[in-house]
Formats: structure tokens, C-alpha cells, sequence
DNA sequence: TTGTATGCGTTATCAT
DNA sequence: ATGATAACGCATACAA
């Protein structure tokens, strides 16, 4: 081997472990020992090949890796509504968990499409990804994509509806409960229960939460029952206009929704109710852009979905490392204090 | 757990071409021409093939692809803040355009931390992206990634400030011409502009349209001024109350942002104003929720950000194939007409 | 301590 | 028409 042949790496392409082996003048295998911290290396061909190596900006081949590890060192997000706000943090919330370590995400849309969704995972799969979260657009139960995908698999907000997957969703009993808990704690007992479409399970999750802790109180729904409609501002004013008609004594009202919350909030003002004074009002949701910019800004509850995102990445990772799991695992929701809740003295 | 003397393919491994070569009884180099429909092969044995692949749910690694054909087939999207809601439709829309193809999508979110997008970079390096779409969470000019990445990059939403790299933004300056060209359509002549935080480009640059387009019709801004504050719908509020004190006259209110929008409908709404009969409002960024939800609907500007992600793919395919671009193209806003304005007779 | 050789799964170039 | 074989870049068991 002549002394000139130390070729430069081929032009264009990414230096390989072969120009830092000889640039540093060993071998390919001691080169790797020396990158990897593998023992059975000398200190000085150690120090050698780490200058090599950051000499030409090397960087390994992860692709390569990943053959010989048979392992990808990535794992697939597999969201059927992009688009849509909740998918979001919840994407955030895994892919702050994985990005930190050294997996990276590997994003597809799905679009709520049957078709595109077999198509990206196929793509997925054959990118070898470790394994998959799966995130819905709406909280309500999902088909399992299976058991036999070769690879682990977590179901995030919205669950599998095989009990066999693990799936970890927001607990929206709770939820319903922390917010009539809430304004209990405040001295409200006329409280009415104004929520969105009652196709959501949602819907009905948030409302048996809510009617449960008040009949603790001995206190039952102002309104006499849950007002189900759609998850609109619009509903949220015409809801209000019935329910100050119904019930004169109003103290506060629980909305299913961020949305039709500012909705009633705008409907009680207009109406010279005061609030929080005599009439409180709490949220679901926590989106930012309204509840902050209302009038007065908005008590919510918070889902926690980034959290639930960060969740499903570890429980992916564990199933990974071999240690599945299964079942519907519930996390907690937040209550957010803002002004639109206070206490009634 | 029985052993099966005839098993094909290593436990729990997906199958290879080498399993479905065996299965057909030929040589894996058969195989592969079978399934990549490439030319010397007997229609026979390709069928022969094709089931054996169908039988195993073959699917060809793609990182072993990757290897011999010197391509990931991935490209890497880097955003700085994947909360925001703007980067969102931009990235959906890179995520599209690519998806349909054979291009996967890697997601990395750098949080607007320099630290953790120098991390992510060298990840998306490492695992050989074809190329990069870095996605901004302000409109503002960003530091350039530099030029020796070793692969295209294309900057959407926020540029790059090195001309020298390729961008793709939307057209602020023509976004505001076109608010103010739809109100003086609508015959509207005494018209004002609320927009937000002054140290966003994007502020001056709507309001520079804005001028040009009332200039042309010999007209200035009513209160005098563009009135810089911050991107809330308190802003909005406020700024109204003062602007019904200066300008009685007021008949049209252009607003920087959907949100400021919301705040200039309540305060006109609170003073007894009728819109869009008595004064007009257009927002900007057609922000479905708060948009649909106002009363009235709100006309506003959509600054077609999922178009931009979808540029941005198309202008990174152009230049992974070898059609390098550079400089910034702006792509045109699209006006949405709701109910917010309408026609003075 | 260092180097040689093998394999990961696939495609492409050559023989046959 | 089909098959053996050499890459691709890396990690490792084994030999020196």
C-alpha cells in the first residue's frame, strides 16, 4: 500500500470510518473500538483517531448501525389529524421524550384515511422503525392496527379498542370531577353542565365526572340535565340564553370546552351577569388563545396531553427494552386558575 | 414451543429477500429483479416470486436500500417550536407533499434552543438525510445552518438571512395590500390598522401593503398611524377604544392578527357599532378557531402556510435531485371572506 | 493492543 | 433467464 493512496474521501459523500482508520493509520476496527469507547485500545491511537474523526467532521452511518445492531434507533408517530390541535402537543410531548436520547421520530400523517394510513405504516415498518405511537384525533376508541406488526406499539389519546395494546388517554372522569370540584370549593350549588357533540365518549366521560361529585354534595345538574351539542362558541352563547331563562339562581357553569366556554362567557356579559362574581365558569382544555384572551380569562382544565405524549414514549421505550404492557392506562387532568373562577364569600 | 425444522426466517426478525428467494427456489439476485420489476426475468418465476413475497409480508429493508443506493430516502424536518400554532400547517404540508412519495419524514424540534438544534442536526446528519426543511416559529429572518451541511436545505415561514440558501415565505407586504384592497372594495374609506409586536418584521411588513394599497386610493390611515402592541385580543379591545374616541368617522379596521381581530370586534360590539354595517373588520392568519367563532365570522387573510410547507418539499425534491435554488420567493395570501365585512351601498 | 474477516439486507455487475 | 459476487458502512468475534 503505496503512501499517497490516503485518498481523501470520495467527493460529495459523508466521510466514512474507513478515511478516519486511515487517516489515523489503523485499522477500521480499531478506528470503531477508539469511537465507541471500547476497551483493548491504546490511549495515544485512541487520541489519533479522535482527531481523525473530528478532523474530517465524521459523523457514523446510522443506517449502517442499525443493520448490523438490527435496530433503527427510530420509532414512527403515526397521527391521523395533523391539523388538528390536540394531536399536537401530544406529538410534542413524545418527541421531547425520544429527541433527548438518541431515537429519532420518523413523522406520518395519516389524515384520518384508511388507505394513506396502511401506506405509511407499510413505509414505516420498512424503514424498520423500533416501534410506534399511535395518536388520534379524537379521544374516542380507535381500530388496534393488530398484534403482528412485528414491532411495539402505544395507542396515545385516542385508545385501541383492543384491550390487548397499551393505550394511555387523558382521564376525562376526572376531569369533569376536578372541575365541580372546583367550583364547589368556591361555594357554587347551582352549577349546569353546557358540553359539546354527544357522539364524543368524551363528552360523556367529562359530564359523569361532573354529575358524580355533585351528588356527593347532594347536588344535582342546574339545568336538570347536560346540554349536548357541538364543541362551538355559538353553542356555548345559545346554551347560556336557555339556561338563564331556566335557571334564574345560576352560580356557575362547567363548559365542556374551551371554546364553549368563551361562548358562554360572552353570553353572560352580554346578559349583565357578572363573572366570577355571581355567575363562575370553568373551561375544558386550557387552549391557550382563548383562555387567555377572554373576558375575564378563563379557569380550564388541562388535559396534560403533552404530558400523555412523554408517557406513551416511555411506555413505547420499556416495550421496547421487552417489557410490554397492556391495557387503558389514565393520567391525571390539571386544573389552570385563571380569573373566571373565585370564590363566592 | 415446538420447533419447526422448516422455519424459514430467525424469530421474531422480519423476512428478507433471502427467505422469499428460498421459498421461490431462486437466488436472492432473482428475487430482487422479481420484485423490482426490472427486465430478465420469466413471467413464470416472478410470479413465483411475487407470492413467495405476498406469503411472507415482505417488505424490503429500506435502510439496506439506503446503503447501496447512497440515499436515505428520509429528509429531516427541523422546527424551533413545534407549540406554536404557524409552524404547524407549514409542516403538515412538507409532511404531505413528501409522504405521497417515497420520502420519509424525520421530525426534530429544536424548542428554539441552540444547544438541542445542533444535537438534532447532527442526528438527522447521522442518519444520512437526503435533505432539510427548517421550519421557523417567527416570521423573522434566522441564522443560516451554513452551506457545508453536505445536503440541500430549505428554509419555510422564517428565512434564512443568508441569501445564499434557499427560502420560501409568505407575502406579508401583499397579504396587507390585499386586506385593504378588499375594504376599499367594499367602499370603505376611513380605515385603521391595530397590528402587534413592533420587532416583528412581519408587523411592518403588513402595514407597509396596507399604506401602499390605501396611498393609491389617496388615502392615509385613520388614527393617524399603524398602532404597534402586542399580537393579543386585549390589544385589540384597547386600541379600539381609543380609536373610536379619534376617529368617529371610523368605518373599517384592519387587524394584524385573528386575534387582535377578536378584541376589535368585542369593542365595537360593547360601543353599539354594527358590523360590518357601520364598520368593517378583516383579521389575518385564518385561525379557524378563533375566526368562526366570532361574531360575525370573521373575514381575515390566510397566509397559506400548508402551500409553503408544500413548496418548501417541492423546492427541497428540485434540489436533492440536483436543481439547487437560493433567495427567498414569497408565495401569495389568499383572502376568506366571512361575514366581518361586506359591501357599503 | 491491533488487524483480519464476517455479516447485516439489498442492488448491480458480471458470468453462466 | 438465472445465479454468484462485490459493494454500501459499520461492529464484532477471533487471530495475531
Amino acid at each position: 500500500m503505496s503512501v499517497d493512496e490516503v485518498a481523501p474521501h470520495r467527493r460529495g459523500r459523508p466521510p466514512t470510518l474507513k478515511d478516519v482508520a486511515s487517516m489515523a493509520g489503523v485499522s477500521i476496527a480499531t478506528a470503531s473500538k477508539a469511537l465507541n469507547n471500547r476497551q483493548h485500545v491504546g490511549a495515544a491511537t485512541r487520541q489519533r483517531v479522535q482527531s481523525a474523526a473530528d478532523a474530517l467532521n465524521f459523523s457514523p452511518n446510522a443506517l449502517a448501525q442499525g443493520m448490523v445492531a438490527q435496530r433503527s434507533g427510530t420509532v414512527g408517530l403515526l397521527t391521523s389529524d395533523l391539523v388538528g390541535r390536540f394531536s399536537m402537543p401530544v406529538l410534542r410531548g413524545a418527541e421531547d421524550a425520544f429527541g433527548s436520547e438518541k431515537m429519532s421520530v420518523l413523522l406520518a400523517d395519516a389524515r384520518d384515511d384508511h388507505i394513506r394510513q396502511q401506506h405509511h405504516l407499510r413505509a414505516l415498518l420498512s424503514r424498520r422503525v423500533d416501534g410506534l405511537i399511535v395518536v388520534g384525533a379524537q379521544p374516542d376508541p380507535r381500530p388496534s392496527l393488530g398484534q403482528d406488526l412485528g414491532v411495539p406499539v402505544v395507542y396515545a389519546y385516542a385508545p385501541s379498542d383492543d384491550p390487548q395494546d397499551m393505550s394511555v388517554v387523558a382521564d376525562d372522569v376526572a376531569g369533569g370531577r376536578l372541575a365541580v370540584d372546583h367550583l364547589i370549593r368556591c361555594g357554587r350549588r347551582t352549577i349546569a353542565h353546557v358540553t359539546g357533540d354527544p357522539t364524543y365518549g368524551a363528552s360523556h366521560d367529562r359530564a359523569r365526572g361532573a354529575v358524580e361529585r355533585l351528588a356527593e354534595e347532594g347536588l344535582t345538574l342546574a339545568g336538570g340535565e347536560v346540554m349536548y351539542d357541538s364543541w362551538s362558541e355559538a353553542w356555548g352563547r345559545g346554551a347560556t340564553r336557555l339556561l338563564l331563562d331556566r335557571e334564574p339562581a345560576l352560580d356557575a357553569v362547567f363548559a365542556g370546552s374551551d371554546q364553549i366556554a368563551r361562548g358562554v362567557l360572552d353570553a353572560l356579559l352580554e346578559a349583565g351577569k357578572r363573572v366570577p362574581e355571581e355567575v363562575a365558569v370553568i373551561g375544558f382544555d386550557n387552549w391557550e388563545v382563548l383562555a387567555t384572551g377572554s373576558r375575564p380569562p378563563l379557569t380550564t382544565i388541562d388535559p396534560a396531553l403533552e404530558n400523555l405524549g412523554r408517557v406513551a414514549a416511555l411506555r413505547l421505550a420499556s416495550a421496547i427494552e421487552g417489557r410490554a404492557g397492556h391495557g387503558v392506562e389514565s393520567y391525571p387532568c390539571r386544573l389552570v386558575t385563571r380569573s373566571s373562577t373565585a370564590p363566592l364569600h
